[in-house]
Parts: C-alpha cells; sequence; structure tokens
RNA sequence: GGCCCCGUCGCCAAGUGGUAAGGCAGAGGUCUGCAAAACCUCCAUCACCCGUUCAAAUCGGGUCGGGGCCUCCA
C-alpha cells in the first residue's frame, strides 16, 4: 500500500515519493496576524495537522514549517486603527493563534518562523532575482517580471493574456507589466521598516513564503500546502520566485484544503459572515468542531451550521461511549477467571471490521487522507465493539476480552493520526454534560435532589410521580439512565 | 468572459467501470416498572437526457441547477 495524494499541479492522484525516503518537508501558509483566526484556518490547519500525523505513522521524519506573516499592510493598518504598535499587535493575534490550536488538538509544526526574522534572507533572494533579470527596482519597490519567468500560471492554469487584460496597477506603483508583484515595498512615513539596497521598506506579501521554505527546509521541499484560495496568486508567485531564484523545482506536491461554507456561501472576511474559532468553541466542544472538520474530504467544501454541529456531537458521543463501556468492561473483569478458548469461524466473521480496523484504516487515508472513509470504519468498529459487549459473550471466553483490548488499542491509534478519542472518555463525557447544563438553568444539585426523590417514588412504587420527574427533566434537556448501580443523567 | 469544482437516502457524507461505506434523524423489535443507551431488522440505483461498454453513480457529449478562483482571504 502506499500513499497516494491529489496534487494541484497535476490535477490528479500520484503516488507519495519524497526526495529523500523516509523523510518529509512540508510547509504550510500560515495565518497573517492582525485578528483572530476563524473556522476557515481552523480548517485549514486541522487538515494539515491530520497529514503531519499521518505522515508521521507512516514511519517518516516529518519536518513541518508552518509560518506567521507579522508585517504586512492589513497588520499595519489594524494597528492604526487601534492606534498600537503594528508589532504588538502581531504578537497579541500569533499568540491568540497558537492558543486556538492548542485548543483544537493540533500539534505544534516543527518550525513556527515568522517574517521578520528572516529579511536578511528575503532580501538575499531579491538579489538574487535581480541579478537574474528576474526582478526590478523602481522608486524603491522591487518588482518580480512574471513575462521573464515561463512558468507562471503554471499551478493555478491561467491564460496569460486574459489575466493582463483584466489586472490593475495600483496607483503609486512602478510595475511594467500589470501582473509584475511586489518583492520589496518601500517604507512610506510612519511604516515599519528595514533597511536594503533598495532603500527602507518591508517585504511583499509573497516573497517571506518562499525564503522561509528555503531556509528551513532547503530549495526543493516534498509538500507545500494551504487553503485553496492561496493557489491564485499567493502560490503561483511563491513558485515563479523561489524556482526563479534557485533554478530547481520548489515543491513536489502542492496540496489545496477546500472553503468553509456558511449556508452554503463562501465565508470569507470581506463577506463578513465569518465565525471565530473562539466563538465557535463557546458552544461546541474543541474535539467535535475537529471531528465535524474530518468528517468531509478534506478538498470538499463542509457547511457550517449548528445542525451539522450537532451531528457531529453526537456521533463522536457514539464513540466516547463505546470507548467507555470498553473500558468498564476490560476494568471489572480483568481479574475474573474464565475460561479461553479459539473463536468459532462465525465468530471471527462477526469480528471482522474490527480486527480489519487499522488496515481499513490506513487504506482510507493512504487514499488521499479520506478522513472521512477513515472514520467510517471507525464506526464499523464501534458497533461490533458495542454488540459483543452488549451480548457479554465475554463473560463465557476470555478470548474475547483479548479482542475487545485490541479493538480500544485499534480505535485509539487510528483517532491519535486524526487527533480524535485522545481524552479519557469518563472526564469527556462529563465535560460534554457540563456543558450541556448551562443551557438547562439546572445546577446538579437540583437535579440529584430530584433524582433522590424519584428513587424513593419508584421505592414506594409510586410510578407516576418517578415518571414525571423523568419528563420534566427531560423537558429540559436532562436524560435519567437507570442501571443496577443507580440513577445517573446526561444531557441531550 | 477565462479557468476550475460540485449535484449520491429527510440531513451530513464516502464511493470515480463490476452492481450504493458510515454518521445523524426515522420506523419496528429486544432490554426496561417506564425510559435512555446498546443491539437486531428496515429505510437510496446515485439531477436529467443521449452515448461508449458484457457491465456506469463512476467514462464521453449535452441540458438544468449550485459553487469557487481571476482583488486581501485558509
Amino acid at each position: 500500500m502506499t500513499l497516494r495524494i491529489y496534487n494541484t499541479m497535476s490535477g490528479s492522484k500520484e503516488e507519495f515519493q519524497p526526495i529523500e525516503p523516509g523523510k518529509v518537508r512540508l510547509y504550510v501558509c500560515g495565518i497573517t496576524a492582525y485578528d483572530y483566526c476563524h473556522i476557515g484556518h481552523a480548517r485549514a490547519n486541522v487538515v494539515f495537522d491530520v497529514i503531519f500525523r499521518y505522515l508521521k505513522r507512516l514511519g517518516n521524519e516529518v519536518t513541518y514549517v508552518r509560518n506567521f506573516t507579522d508585517v504586512d499592510d492589513k497588520i499595519i493598518n489594524r494597528a492604526k486603527e487601534l492606534k498600537i504598535d503594528s508589532c504588538e499587535l502581531a504578537k497579541r493575534f500569533m499568540a491568540a493563534f497558537s492558543e486556538d490550536m492548542a485548543r483544537l488538538g493540533c500539534e505544534s509544526p516543527s518550525v513556527e518562523p515568522k517574517a521578520t526574522e528572516n529579511i536578511p534572507q528575503i532580501v538575499a533572494i531579491i538579489r538574487t532575482l535581480i541579478d537574474k533579470g528576474l526582478a526590478y527596482e523602481a522608486d524603491g519597490d522591487v518588482y518580480f517580471s512574471i513575462e521573464h519567468f515561463p512558468g507562471y500560471l503554471k499551478l493555478s492554469k491561467r491564460n496569460m493574456d486574459e489575466m493582463v487584460a483584466g489586472a490593475r496597477i495600483a496607483p503609486g506603483e512602478q510595475k511594467r507589466n500589470p501582473m509584475d508583484f511586489a518583492l520589496w515595498k518601500a517604507a512610506k512615513p510612519g511604516e515599519p521598516y528595514w533597511d536594503s539596497p533598495w532603500g527602507p521598506g518591508r517585504p511583499g506579501w509573497h516573497i517571506e513564503c518562499s525564503a522561509m521554505s528555503m531556509r528551513y527546509l532547503g530549495s526543493s521541499i516534498d509538500i507545500h500546502g494551504g487553503g485553496k484560495d492561496l493557489v491564485f496568486p499567493h502560490h503561483e508567485n511563491e513558485i515563479a520566485q523561489s524556482e526563479g531564484a534557485t533554478g530547481q523545482p520548489f515543491a513536489r506536491y502542492w496540496i489545496h484544503n477546500g472553503f468553509v461554507n456558511i449556508n452554503q456561501e463562501k465565508m470569507s472576511k470581506s463577506l463578513g459572515n465569518f465565525f471565530t474559532v473562539r466563538e465557535v468553541l463557546e458552544k461546541y466542544d474543541p474535539e467535535v468542531l475537529r471531528f465535524f472538520i474530518l468528517s468531509a474530504h478534506y478538498r470538499s467544501p463542509i457547511d457550517f451550521s449548528d445542525k451539522n454541529l450537532e451531528d457531529a456531537r453526537h456521533g463522536l458521543t457514539r464513540v466516547y461511549e463505546a470507548l467507555q463501556a470498553l473500558e468498564e468492561v476490560l476494568e471489572t473483569q480483568a481479574g475474573s477467571v474464565i475460561p479461553e478458548t479459539e473463536l468459532t469461524g462465525e465468530d471471527e466473521m462477526i469480528w471482522q471490521p474490527a480486527a480489519r480496523l487499522e488496515e481499513d484504516f490506513r487504506a482510507a487515508m493512504d487514499d488521499d487522507f479520506n478522513t472521512a472513509q477513515a472514520l467510517g470504519h471507525l464506526f464499523e468498529a464501534v458497533r461490533v465493539v458495542n454488540r459483543v459487549l452488549s451480548d457479554r459473550r465475554f463473560e463465557t471466553n476470555r478470548h474475547w476480552l483479548k479482542r475487545l483490548a485490541a479493538a480500544r488499542e485499534g480505535i485509539l491509534r487510528c483517532g491519535q493520526v486524526l487527533g480524535l478519542f485522545q481524552t479519557k472518555p469518563g472526564s469527556w463525557l462529563e465535560r460534554l454534560k457540563d456543558a450541556g447544563l448551562g443551557e438547562s438553568g439546572l445546577s446538579k444539585e437540583a437535579i440529584e435532589a430530584l433524582i433522590e426523590e424519584r428513587k424513593a417514588a419508584r421505592a414506594a412504587r409510586n410510578f407516576p410521580r418517578a415518571d414525571a420527574i423523568r419528563d420534566e427533566l427531560a423537558a429540559k434537556g436532562i436524560i435519567l439512565l437507570d442501571s443496577p448501580q443507580g440513577t445517573t443523567w446526561k444531557t441531550k
């Protein structure tokens, strides 16, 4: 089995072969730090977090670089509005981003470089480009000359004539060709600047990624990723700059994730219909959001809505409840003395989906990181586990306990790649309960008191009263669960 | 206008030539004083049309519908 990845450059799935076997160089475009990140950022970063984890699971040594853009027009403008230092502003939102990503269960990349800490590297590349005749200086600005780079538009597959016809030169720009783009921007009064051979200024929009990718990963890397919207012009320009400067292929595989829609419409800053990760996490458990993101293939659009998030919560709960039941049985049965016999052929058939889980999971992930299908396999395994758990056949044949323990391991191992199911089931379920409690307007104490009252009513066989209590709580979203050990509750 | 993507059960979502995974919701059953959970059973022929093929949701052509990029954006 080999990993196949959809490469935007070729427009098809290709077998993944890193430049150096066993090592993967991965670069993903990070955020511009001028605002809290939204669920589109959440999706992109969760998707690449899973890719990072899976590549490691496959035995690769992965260097994952994700940059921060900490100097840029948007940052400068926002800082001006807020009357604070642009550097401070960037720092604040970089910290917020890291917090959000941690809550979403994303691992830290190997390196998280900042544009402002790579100015010498940026200047060096620009200088090379000028020397090679691929860039020119004009009034303190430096522009990349696209007509001298033959491969331009090979990633986005656009038509140059059409593009040129539609392009405009903004006031104050000194471009020779409307499609040329800035590598270096001269500083206006009051703007942050760095000294350069062309005078004080700051890097253009795309050059930082070329510089940081080359600095940390070398001139050719394996995977370069980002959102679909970065294909043009950002990634196209990165290719032009990088390959123009080094003469080497910049990246072998280009991976782009799809958008998050709100009510079937693209979520975007300009439309103003975006939710920040923070807002969403006030209402939903971070793992629910993560599960929701992974329930679709990374290239498909996903539609964000309360209904979809609630469905995701129910699905995730199903897994955690199975995991908890599994844990309980495994603990209580650990010391019991029961016979152990081989499973029959029929038993093996029943057990199949669980036995094959890791193999199926891998096949799904190998197929362009198909997390939706991988989750399907996980649920198949969960059903088998529940089945074995409910008919209690493990009480007569110890062999089943071993199988259950193995299934638990398998589910957790797969979950680890997805960054799911890693919380202790009991505490996750408890957390969910606490969150649901907020909506009911009830306190734990009030619920416990009603449970006590109902217990007494039941003991007196006053079932009408007992049922009235059940109904009353149910109306507020609290569900009572009777068991031989007593009554517990959970939220709907 | 150019380039690109999508249309699969009530909702979400896999499947991209060999006869439709999974989740949520729903119906019936087992369990329960009643419930819940869980389990069992049931629940789609893949927008439409025309082709290619022994065989198509999957390939080609067309129609209708939806969306994206081309300007900052994950």
